[in-house]
This record gives C-alpha cells, structure tokens and sequence, in this order.
DNA sequence: TCTCATTAATTGGTCAGACCAATTTGGTCT
DNA sequence: AGACCAAATTGGTCTGACCAATTAATGAGA
C-alpha cells in the first residue's frame, strides 16, 4: 500500500464562496428571460407534456417560486400552455418525478431544491449562469471521489485483459492535438471501471451525473503537460494494479482542476455572492 | 496532514461474487409471486397512476421483460388495469422518468436497469432478495467513500458551533441501549455534515440514496464495543477538526461491516450466484 | 426466393368535456 | 379569537375522439 493520502484538500476554498442552495428560491423573480431559449440549451421537449414540464421545471429553478407555494392549479396552467389536463398532468406528474412538486388532492406545492433529485443538475446549470462556478466545483468534488473510489474497486478485481482496456482508454489522450478531452476521456475511464467492478449503485449515480454534465461544461484551459504527467501515472497505476497510485493520482489532478475553477471564478467576481 | 490512506479496501472481495447487473433480464419470467405485496412493502400509490407505474415497474425489475422489448401498448395497459389511457399514460410517464422505459410514437421500449436513476434501487431491495446482499455491500461501498468525502468537505470550513453540532449527534449512540441505531445516526451525521459544506451535488446523491435505502436494510448484528471505538473516533476527529482522522475512521468502519455482509452471504450460499 | 416500395394497422400524442372526492377557503356563528 | 360550516377549488378518474408517426403486413418486381 501506498503512502499517500487521499487529501481532498478543500482547505483554500475561496471564502466568501459562492452562494448556492439555501437561497435558491431568493432569485428575483423579476428575472424575465425567456425560459424557453434558456432551455433549449440542452433539452428538446418530446412532446407537449415535457415543454410543459420544462418550462415550469426551470421557472422553479430559477426562483420565480418559492418552497411551499403552490403550483398554479391543473386548469389555469391549461390557460396559460392553451392546452388539456392530461397533458398538464403528465407535465406535474414529471416535476413531481423530479422532486421539484409535491401533488396533492387539493393542490401541488413546490418543493425546495435541494431536495430534488440528481435530475434538476443539468438544468440548473444551464439555467443560473451566476451559480454555475460554485456548482461545477461542487461536482468536480464529488465526481473525484467516485471516480477514485470506482478505481479501487476495479484495480481490485480486474483482469489482465481488463487493465489493458483501461490503459488503451488513456492511451487516446494526445497532448498535441486539441481534439482529445481529457474530461471525456475521463468519462470513458469512469465507465470503464464500472463495467468492471459492477457496482450498480455506482453506476447509476455515475448515470445520473454524466447525463447532467456531459455537454454543459465549457472548455476549460488546462496545461497538457500536467495531463501528459497525469494520465501517464495513472496508466502506471493500471497497468501496475496499484489501486492507491491509481487513487491519489485521480484525487491529485481533481484538485488542481478545482483550484484553477476557483481562480477563475475570483477572476470574475460578478459571479461571487457571499456564503451565510 | 496525516499520513494514513484512505483505504477502501476492496481486495478481498468474495469470490465468485453476487450476481447483479448485466443479468437481470434473465430471470425467469415465470416468477409469478403477487407483485402487489411485494411492492407494498414500501410504496404506498397515491393514486391510479402510481398503482399502474409501480406494478409495471416491479415487474420490469423483476425481469419480466428483456431490455428493448416492447412494452404493451397503452391501449392494451387499460384493458389489463382496467383504467384509462391518462392513467395510464402517467403511469408511463413515471416509468420513463426512473429511466426503465424509453417511449417513443410507434411503441414503448424497457431500458436495461443499469441505465436507471437512483430511484430504482428501493424497489430493487424489497423485490429480488438474490440479489439484496450483493446490492447492500455495493450501496456500503460507495455510502462510504460519500460519507468521508462529506466529512472532509465539512471539516475544512466548519465553524466551532457546527462541529459541536455534529460532535451531539455522535454523542447519541448508546451501546447499552439496543435502540440507538448506529446506522441512523450515520444517516444524520451526514446530513449534517452536508448543511456544513453545502455541496449540492453532494447533497442530491445523499437524498437519493437516503430515500431509497432508509427503511429497507434488515437488522444487523454489529460489535457494540467496536461501535463505541467508531463513534469515539469520528468524535475526536470531528472536535480536532481532523478530517484525514475523520475519513480514515469512516472508510475503516464501513469497510468492516462490509467485511460482515460479505461473511453473511457466504453462510448464505443460496443468494450466491456466479458472476460473468 | 428475396428485395423493396406501398399499404394497412398499430401506437403514441393531443384534445374536449364530464363527474367525483378531498382539500382548501371564506364566512358565520359562538 | 376560535370553532364550525358551506361553497368553491383542486386533483383524481373516466370516456371517446382525432391526428401523426411508426411499425407491420402486403404485394409487385427482380
């Protein structure tokens, strides 16, 4: 076993951080953009049920309303959408699947966000674009854990042939062309650990937070130095079956690539609203 | 820094593991147990809708249809449940939601189970008691690598009064008293820790696994004495502020009762199956 | 016998309107 | 103020209809 640790390292968090959660509902409601072209950002409503749902989905991540008010009732959302009650109730019935209402006989109450489901992410990111810094360190957070945690328990029951996939996986990263992601590559490798350890719990977590990152993150600028440096030890760290290596290697380069977020988000303190 | 590692050690994984995953469309379809009580072990439908989407969910899991089979028709759905199409149509909605059905004009498709939200892993305990053991030892896994991860996070910006906070929930365990459960107040050191860090990312997972897991483990018999050390430990870490304490305690905790659950299963070879 | 274009049947999507039961609301009475 | 009651509102259920897209069946042609 290794030496090192698994330091996470969250100690220079930027203080005053970036304010996230509690106030979500604290959004002006005066923020009139058009929903619409926000969300199509990312989702394509497959039928009038979903543009319905989505469209409400984002004004309650947006704060037009608040946790415990009620949800405009089943008919007068059929006069605002010029549409029937059973497609407004599919619609309630998906933001209700989301966390995001709770129905009930009497009416449907909106429901904070932060106990929703893993779902909201994608939207809200497209969605609050002042929240998006902190929420991305807050998944680049959680993301390192589960992939070093999804490393260690391959490296502890794979295959030869099964290391050898991993490496061919990292071994796409080409630090000369612009064209290779290391975060795709990454998402690969994530995959790729799950299929081999099986863990279904894993997996589906890992499901629910590729469907709402993948696509929604901006190019970032990182030094294709410290990835050659990076992927190789973790082709190292595979190939030897040293699961710790493999570990602080993943936790190491999560870390830099939080501090450097957190540095850009200083560098643009429009964004930055103080904590507590 | 400390200098210990955050050992999720995994190495010695029981051998010709549990079953789980990539078969869960195989099991025989001719399992004809009362779907109905089964569910209710849980999930209480409040209305026609959830009662349809939550049989046919069961079913699904169960493995009554293949992945990328059709699903009956919603014409033939109200013939069989005796309801209407906008029943059943929400029913579906839900379905499509937890990522078990793809529905498409034309025809409905089941999706493989691994490709499903968190939402089905409640329903997944309470209905294939093969595959329980597998699947609490795979949940123990990655709860715990969360939980140290939240601890981390919470301790590098935890204020006196919060760290006193969590320091009173530890302080609720009592080995004497068979009431206290050790598993509970888990469940809320981490929701604490989680109002400390306010990691949303973090926060919708613990929600998901919360919901899905809260209620559905069995008893189990734990080393009170070897409780009390645990509980001890993450409270002298928690005053220290001392996160790598912290993790290491929790990653070792869970690790042994891991090592348990594994134990269970081989006394219990009838739920042992093959994998790959 | 096979392939492919055309046709027919099936399926999901949308819509209108009706009734019931439970909750909520507003007003009245104590 | 508080308790109580009646009316309005709301979600839950149900029926039946039409459209558009997909799928399955059919038949012609190679």
């Amino acid at each position: 076993m290794g030496s090192e640790c698994l330091t996470i390292a969250v100690n220079q968090r930027v203080t005053g951080s970036l304010e996230i959660g509690r106030d979500y509902t604290l959004v002006s409601r005066a923020m009139n953009q058009s929903l619409h072209d926000i969300a199509s950002k990312a989702d394509s409503p497959k039928n009038r049920a979903e543009e319905i749902a989505f469209i409400l989905r984002d004004e309650i991540l947006i704060g037009q309303y608040r946790a415990g008010e009620r949800l405009p009732s089943e008919r007068d959302l059929v006069a605002r959408f010029n549409s029937n009650r059973g497609a407004v109730r599919e619609a309630t019935k998906i933001l209700s699947e989301l966390g995001l209402v709770s129905i009930q006989p009497g009416g449907a109450r909106i429901v904070a966000v932060e106990q929703a489901t893993l779902a909201v992410l994608g939207p809200l990111l497209d969605m609050r674009e002042e929240v998006r810094p902190q929420l991305i360190i807050e998944f680049v957070e959680v993301f390192s854990a589960l992939v070093a945690l999804s490393a260690r328990l391959a490296m502890s029951q794979a295959t030869e042939q099964e290391r050898h996939n991993l490496a061919a996986i990292l071994d796409r990263f080409d630090p000369e062309t612009e064209s290779t992601d290391i975060r795709s590559i990454m998402a690969e490798f994530m995959q790729a650990s799950i299929d081999i350890h099986n863990n279904l719990v894993l997996r589906l977590i890992g499901n629910g937070l590729r469907s709402q990152i993948m696509g929604r993150l901006d190019q970032t600028t990182s030094d294709r130095a410290s990835d050659r440096a990076f992927i190789d030890a973790m082709r190292e760290g595979v190939l030897s079956s040293n699961a710790d290596l493999l570990a602080t290697t993943v936790i190491r380069h999560f870390d830099e690539a939080r501090k450097r977020l957190i540095e850009q988000a200083e560098i643009n303190p429009s964004s930055l609203r103080s904590k507590r």
